[in-house]
DNA sequence: CTGTTAGCGCTTTCAC
DNA sequence: GTGAAAGCGCTAACAG
């Protein structure tokens, strides 16, 4: 039952300052936890925000401050369940430190990546976590120079070779070697590899494979390399139809595998790189009829709760979204804090979640030393 | 080459005036697109700002004129492939008209989604897209409240009774009949339903769990609704024992159709309401050693890709995520423009995805009309 | 501890 | 058309 006329508009620090009885300045150091103000003061400005229904204006604020307690994050797809699982632990990790996200995707094109970064940085967010298209330093000068210019950048899930930033990564190259190495282990020695580098060009030589797969995502060609890595170590020769160059599709790897499990000394295992590569494997493997892991074998990289309902099982790669997100704001965080020291890389381990998709192999290749292995 | 000092900090709107040798104004003018400014003056304005790589102050920008080109997007859960879906189709609209997203993420928390949608307005987002958790009207007074200041919020999945704001959702409760229904045609009698109200208190008659229903999230009541239409349709009484009380888990689904499926008139048929629920059948049909469609049909809410790769395949319905998401933030965009019309709702088709995961019941129960129904 | 006084960078009257 | 000047709401530097 009031008198004083309602301020048509929002109340400020002036009106609560006014209605407190005191000068602006006071409201506002109290009102902003800034300064010092005696304890009657505090309580007269208190009561009057409180009466007044006053809230802070954040955007005079941080235009004053400089800071806008926001972060943003930027993924190639919000829809693929590996980045609604990063971003999921990245906003947890963000509200409980009173921050917000501003989520952009980039659906992969470069382009689109940089335009997301001029956003972020036009919106002043206080630092910027994000999973690269850039395959190599040149490409990601956006980041670099968002980082000289104060607001530092965390990349997660993939490295940018030359570019000295932090990084929240798992060792994409070892884990792909485990699993390679399980599968060889099993007893197999012709293992298909799913999403390995794009390119229209064939490729009929380890050495040209290894130099179009520089042109891949960091974590694409780790994972290729591990899978050569472990092939390598078992002393088994790369076999050129058994890594896919076709587009990164689930098609394009249904078609893929089918092609590889049609030929005239098909492999006995699988690898897939990413959910949607094993979807497209186990399509081409239903197509033909076949079962695993009698037929074939199956492992593909990102967890998810659908493969412990599939008959039988899967077993998968996985990979701690939920504690790469976290890790990722809470290094951007400290970076705010303290600018300068030498980036970290964070190499979190993965998880090989055994169930029941890898088997021995169906036949032997003609090697001769195939059998030998488990038996 | 140059002699002008580059200011120390980035070049605001007076130093391109003043490079350009106009007023503070004609730059603003030009510079912000508005008013009218002659052809050479706005050339030299240009030419200073490319000059001088100025990027103006979005915040500066936005605290005077109260626009951010920011939606904020409040959903239950960013992990979830429903949301994400939802969340990608929403940020594409978004960045298609230049406007960023802000998510937050609630885990169905009312305090949560309250807190959210204050952060929000503080942040003077422009509008907001909200799957709210509120079961009714007095539980989204903040709803409303954002609504009377001035910022437009649009309801997205869910409805809110009693609350009138635009809405972007499927008729959940046709559809759930339209699959009840698909199921009883199958020959079903017996069919538990998958993710009913949550409730300690045992529930007895159907008077009882119409009740409790009405304190479920609207999608999730309107579900069972669905399911009880169809029953009553044909005529089949409400069993009690087929509708789950238990949480919202997979777990606990899993645990809720191990139960019923061991009972003594097991359920024929399972119609899980979500995807997490369909796992936990999935899981309970295979601990049994049960498979489906044989000894139990199962459809669920929520396709996803690898519904396709089960076998057999399961039918799905599918809800329109990414137009939902996109509409939502149209609507939001549009309410934007001008405020004062009446609240529009937008109902959108969902679809069957029928593979292969119905059957005709595996065995006949007590009621004699049974195997009448197709063959 | 407190009040006064300047800005932050932009938009927006308002005269010229 | 264009420039000068007045704010937007806040923080910050400076006296007292």
């Amino acid at each position: 039952m009031a008198s004083e006329h309602p301020p048509i508009s929002a109340p400020t620090i002036s009106d609560v300052a006014a209605a407190a009885g005191v000068g602006r300045a006071t409201a506002a150091r109290t009102l902003g936890g800034y300064g010092s103000v005696s304890a009657v003061a505090r309580e007269r400005v208190l009561a009057a925000a409180e009466r007044l229904g006053y809230r802070s204006n954040i955007l005079a604020r941080s235009m004053t401050t400089g800071v806008t307690n926001s972060l943003g994050i930027v993924v190639a797809d919000i829809g693929n369940t590996f980045f609604s699982g990063l971003i999921r632990g990245a906003s947890d990790a963000a509200s409980a430190r009173n921050l917000d996200v501003i989520v952009i995707s980039t659906y992969e094109d470069l382009a689109a990546e940089r335009h997301a970064v001029g956003v972020l940085l036009d919106k002043q967010v206080d630092g910027i976590v994000v999973s690269s298209a850039a395959v190599g330093a040149p490409d990601a000068e956006h980041l670099a120079e968002a980082t000289r210019r104060g607001t530092p950048v965390v990349l997660i899930d993939r490295l940018v070779p030359g570019l000295h930033l932090d990084a929240v990564v798992v060792d994409n190259r070892a884990e792909a070697r485990r699993v390679t190495r399980t599968l060889i282990e099993a007893g197999h020695r012709r293992i298909g590899f799913l999403w390995g580098p794009t390119t229209d060009t064939g490729i009929d030589t380890l050495d040209e494979l290894l130099t179009v797969n520089t042109r891949s995502l960091w974590s694409d060609a780790e994972r290729l390399r591990g899978y050569l890595d472990a092939l390598q170590d078992a002393g088994i020769p790369y076999a050129p139809g058994l890594v896919t160059t076709g587009a990164k599709t689930e098609e394009s790897a249904a078609r893929a595998a089918l092609a590889m499990l049609q030929s005239e000394d098909p492999p006995t295992a699988l690898f897939a790189t990413e959910a949607e590569a094993l979807i497209g494997a186990l399509h081409a493997v239903q197509d033909l009829g076949l079962s695993y892991p009698g037929d074939v074998s199956l492992v593909g990289f990102d967890d998810t709760s659908w493969a412990t309902v599939m008959q039988p099982p899967l077993t998968m790669i996985a990979q701690p979204v939920d504690a790469m997100g976290r890790l990722a704001v809470e290094q951007v965080v400290s970076r705010i804090g303290s600018p300068e020291y030498e980036p970290r890389l964070h190499m979190l381990p993965a998880e090989l979640m055994t169930r029941s998709s890898i088997g021995p192999p169906s036949r032997v290749p003609g090697a001769p030393t195939a059998s030998a292995g488990k038996a």
